[in-house]
DNA sequence: AAGAATAGTTATGCTCCGTAACGCTCGTGA
DNA sequence: TCACGAGCGTTACGGAGCATAACTATTCTT
């Protein structure tokens, strides 16, 4: 009779928790089936939290989009989910640690979107691969406002990016897209040199430090083109960015895909790329 | 005993406001002097009020700069100013309110200080206004980056913009800073054609649409040169935008800095300014 | 000097974050 | 097969912030 029912003692509530660590809570892989054998299937119950953590992202981006906002509330998405919020904090220690997986994820996403359509076009259409980056960048952002604002606005007002962590990793992920067509491009040999040729030493430096070795079609960037696709990339970012953020709406729709290939083309002719000159891409 | 509990009837208390109509609040000038001569030296009061307003929004900027976020609390402001809360909604009907003028004064500090910057240089002086004019931009970003986010980026989480309110207004006084340095140059005689010269119908639509009418200085541009100045600001807002927001941290403070030469000397050449061959720029 | 408009206060309600305590339900292992 | 414990969910609660209501103090006008 002292003890009878599952839990702690008998009813006599509180009994502050004896040392007993405080929470062995999240990204705890606890109980695996047996213990060896790493690369095991995950366990059914892993599956299920895995789902779980799948659906409260998604439920969160949908409210995002609802609301045209970056902020979210766990009350919303405990609702939508059918859940309540303290629920959540299994999953996530916190808001911010929520907005952090937000924000890798988008910049995955990103990423694989833009690599995708540059893999759709021929390795040696350069100036077909350079645009089709660019409009996957583009419509990426017009499809997902939320997102590129979690990626590429300040932080979201009571959110603090956990130092050098994982976003800032997932960023260099994201550009890498946009080197390495630089990079295929200069070993193609197809690459003119650059409208600016004047490179100051600091950004000369910059390029020798910016090794992602390992990959072969990814070695050091002439420095002029280097410098190159740092243009492109504030070109590109920069309009995209402004349409997003609704500063072109006085451009007509039309007048705005115009503007934006025309604005590409100049990015990569003073890149240097090749541009065909009948009407094929413009 | 029927009803013996506050809220309601006993203790009667509250007594429903009578039809008085609710709150003569915000932004009325009542009681002014007499009522005649609309020019009349604003009243103590009212001065008193708008330097309360004035504290209340730098507070507000302050904090913002403190905490490197857009969000903002009325209850720090209030603290910070030796008040209450609740005190700050005689000057603003809510936080909107609030960030609304901080918005528009954003939008007028950028267009003031870029105009500044232009007006030292001589109006002959193409390229130096053009890089003046950019580096105005940028170090404005780099001092305010908050600011800069009020503006540029989406907006705060519970924020709502007013339809077509003060902000859009503002943003079209700020960006014509940028259009009236192309329309000088395009005046002047001194600027070549672009490098993109294709012109899409519907841009060149778009042109004719953008009267500002009135300044004589302003007249339409060009088709092809009003398309290099949206790309200038593209590149310009591009790289300002990723570097604010901390994308080019992995590149040094000086090689920034040259790297953002160069992508001014960019758009500049790219869109017919002329540019010193020798150093003197860049 | 009286009286109204203004500027502040305290008190209160609501919503949301986050924690604490508790219970239900499975899957595992004796 | 059955008990136990990990994991997942719940209700209860405390704290902070927005916003309003009701009240008080001050200040300007007449």
């Amino acid at each position: 009779m002292i003890n009878d029912y599952p839990g702690v003692s008998g009813r006599r509530t509180i009994e502050p928790p004896p040392p007993e660590e405080l929470s062995p809570r999240l990204n705890t892989t606890p109980h695996a089936p047996k213990d060896a054998d790493q690369a095991e299937r995950p366990t059914r119950r892993e599956r299920a939290r895995a789902a779980t953590i799948e659906e409260i992202k998604q439920t969160a981006l949908q409210l995002m989009r609802e609301h045209g906002t970056t902020d979210l509330r766990f009350s919303d998405i405990a609702r939508e989910m059918g859940m309540t919020a303290p629920a959540l904090y299994r999953y996530f220690s916190d808001r911010d640690e929520l907005l952090t997986e937000l924000i890798v994820d988008a910049y995955d996403d990103l990423g694989t979107t833009v690599a995708d359509a540059r893999e759709k076009l021929p390795r040696d259409d350069l100036s077909g691969r350079f645009l089709a980056v660019s409009q996957a960048y583009r419509e990426w952002a017009k499809r997902e406002p939320q997102q590129f604002a979690l990626i590429f606005g300040l932080p979201v007002p009571g959110y603090v990016a956990p130092e050098e962590g994982p976003t800032t990793e997932a960023a260099r992920r994201a550009m890498w897209q946009l080197k390495s067509l630089f990079s295929e491009a200069a070993a193609s040999g197809q690459l003119r040199r650059p409208l600016i040729q004047d490179v100051d030493d600091a950004v000369a430096a910059c390029v020798m430090f910016d090794e992602d070795a390992g990959d072969p079609s990814l070695r050091p960037l002439p420095e002029d083109t280097f410098q190159a696709c740092m243009h492109s990339w504030a070109t590109l970012h920069g309009f995209v960015s402004l349409e997003t953020y609704g500063h072109f709406d006085f451009v007509p729709p039309e007048a705005r895909d115009a503007l934006f290939t025309s604005a590409v083309r100049l990015a990569a002719t003073a890149a240097g790329f090749p541009w065909p000159t009948d009407g094929a891409l413009s």
